[in-house]
DNA sequence: TTCAATTATGATTAAATTGATAGGATTTCT
DNA sequence: AGAAATCCTATCAATTTAATCATAATTGAA
């Protein structure tokens, strides 16, 4: 399934947030953007709407920059997605309301409802934390090749 | 989520498809645009695809029409989605690979992998049958409140 | 108190996708 | 021959997405 640019960009910055949770310290978004390649003035944007729906905390000014609002095992993947990708939790909208009531029903009840309940689920189980140590596998995995 | 609405169309037309299948008859697209409400030309297009994905068998000239090519036990919601939805089977692409592969790495395995494979779980266990047999059930339920 | 660093916000642009239409070519039954 | 269909390709408008730009507001520190 196709993940947006915003979307991917809001789940590895997001990575490198958790990754600087411990530390307290608050991370700009200039230096995000250089450690992941990403555009500045793109990522501000996904990080104001991450502020907005409450998985950021900021501080303004120099010396400020942004901070998970809460520990990265109290965040899931879903809440991240949620905020940055509007069509993969919006309801998909009627089609043959007119002429199929019916079949409109049918598709609603056993298909589409069926989707967003397995991609809620899905996602919902999986926390920022787990995904943040899977990367810290790999980053070591990664240094071991390097040196052998 | 949004599924577009080739998908839509392409879905509540297979249901009708399904509703005639056992009769052998050869449906005529014009047909099917009346009975759902949708543009003719619009639907011809989403036949098309349903065909080449071979979904479905034509008869092309006067009398001719569509055919499911399987019985609807045997068709998955999945098979009929995926001929119509790009989007929603495509492998998300890499966001972060050149500067953080540990943090690309991570997401796709422990997140856009689980998605697609929760979703095509989800909807390759619905056949083309109970979404039609579901239909029916709502169908009869109409009837009867529209004669109490 | 000024300056530089930073978030915050809204407008703009360009490219891609989607939804729909149009026209005509081809096939086949009667 | 003519009508009824599928088939094929091009086009258009609207929407969404990705990215940029400009600028305001805030704040720490020299």
């Amino acid at each position: 399934m196709r993940i947006s640019s915003k979307g991917r960009y809001g789940l590895a910055a997001s990575v490198v947030m958790a990754q600087n949770y411990a530390s307290g310290a608050y991370i700009t978004v200039a230096s995000l953007s250089e450690q992941l390649g990403i555009s500045k003035i793109y990522l501000e944007q996904v990080f104001s709407q991450l502020k907005k729906s409450g998985l950021l905390h900021s501080i303004k000014g120099a010396q400020g920059g942004y901070r998970l609002a809460r520990s990265p095992a109290e965040i899931s993947v879903l809440e991240i997605l949620a905020a940055l990708e509007q069509s993969l939790f919006e309801k998909t909208e009627s089609s043959v309301q007119q002429k199929a009531p019916e079949i409109e029903k049918a598709m609603q009840e056993a298909v589409f409802l069926q989707i967003d309940k397995s991609v809620a689920d899905t996602l919902g189980s999986i926390s920022l934390y787990s995904l943040t140590a899977k990367a810290e596998e790999f980053r070591q995995d990664q240094t071991y090749m390097f040196y052998i």
